[in-house]
DNA sequence: ACTACATATCACCAATCGGTGACATACAGC
DNA sequence: GCTGTATGTCACCGATTGGTGATATGTAGT
């Protein structure tokens, strides 16, 4: 066979630019935009790397595999509370607790929904609570306890009054609302699609706690 | 070759007894233990077949597919609401819609926390929201709409107040804390564990219900 | 006893997965 | 110009997946 031998053919493709770093934040682009559109069902070296336009090997390389791929995506996320409440922050002092949670409560309402990738980091925590997975979850965590005790200051709630179980009720309610209505847009036959049907939600929301913290 | 064909070591593994309701109940059966147990990461007719001790073309030949047996599922957990809440319905009728919403809003709780199918269920819906999960989820909502509207009677919500929308939030807030506490034993910040810490979380509830349906 | 059918199992398929070793090629240092 | 190394690509591996056609076998009806 005198024909081109296999690695005769072998540029069909043309190779990328060598650039290291530019690969590897391409790769991690990549990643974040599959977990994004499609979940992490479809998350896998193979999707990421054809979504990047490079060779599975590089994820290897550059990354050690899927798991140092999760990693960089927890360690820009790291930030994403705080990054996201901050205008929040610049509201200005709260006059009282009750109004302090009533700003983060929607404030991190509102962030969520407008971040898919979060949207289905959340999800993925909950249905695959797989070791690196949970490193995402409780830094994410970390970070929103931290941030309210920083903005919450001298004040405080109401005595007797367990706040971290109320706040974390309130918490999971907005996740699980907020991943619902992506994926459903509903939720206990509760519409979840437009804005007027979020009004309720706030509302609820704003009563609830009013009420628990008045 | 005259040694034994392919066909003569046939009779390696005992067949089923020729039983069609029977095997039909071991795949349903398989089918509920592996998604409990094991999430529906591992839902597919591989496992379940062996789990079910038969050949997956059964599972073809008795559901037409995964499709009909998660609906075979479905159509088992039709009822899981109102089944699981009767209890709540024998302590008699409730003397405020307060008293109502505490009532099924705790025995909702513990009703959760002690399946763990529906538990996978609920986390399936979350993450992956192929139509045919989808169509458990409204069954169930329905189940849980309906249920209260019965259970309510002549008690009404506080005027003005969007019962549903509140209604929602609570449950939602359930469901995302049990599953949380099932996939990782805590949910922001808050310890999951012990009977203690969901005393906590009652007691948040209990809280959240009473202000707003005072 | 013989046939027809329902039941169950097996054997294989193409596709995809995560993972790895071998090869190609651009570029830097000598 | 030659060589070593970093970067990138390809080709393959074994395992697993959902899916299907062919085959064996128990059982009921004649």
């Amino acid at each position: 066979m005198s024909e081109p031998t296999a690695r005769t053919a072998r540029t069909k493709t043309k190779p990328r630019p060598r650039d290291r770093q530019a690969t590897r934040r391409a790769i991690l682009f990549a990643a974040k935009e599959v977990l994004a559109e499609s979940g992490f069902q479809e998350f896998g070296v193979n999707t990421v790397a054809r979504r990047a336009g490079c060779d599975k090997q590089l994820i290897y390389r550059y990354y050690g595999g899927l798991e140092g791929l999760v990693d960089a995506i927890g360690g820009e996320l790291g930030f994403w509370v705080r990054d996201s409440l901050r205008p929040i922050a610049a509201l200005g002092p709260p006059s009282s607790y009750a109004e302090l949670m009533e700003r983060l409560a929607l404030g991190f309402l509102e962030a969520l929904r407008e971040d898919p990738l979060v949207q289905r980091i959340v999800a993925w925590e909950i249905a695959a609570p797989s070791p690196e997975v949970q490193r995402l979850a409780t830094s994410r965590s970390r970070g929103l306890v931290g941030w309210i005790a920083e903005m919450r200051g001298d004040l405080a709630p109401p005595e007797g009054l367990d706040a971290p179980a109320v706040n974390a009720v309130l918490v999971a309610a907005i996740q699980l609302l907020v991943v619902a209505a992506a994926s459903t847009g509903q939720f206990a036959g509760l519409r979840l699609k437009t804005e007027k049907d979020w009004e309720r939600v706030r509302a609820a929301l704003r009563i609830l706690i009013a009420a628990a913290y008045a």
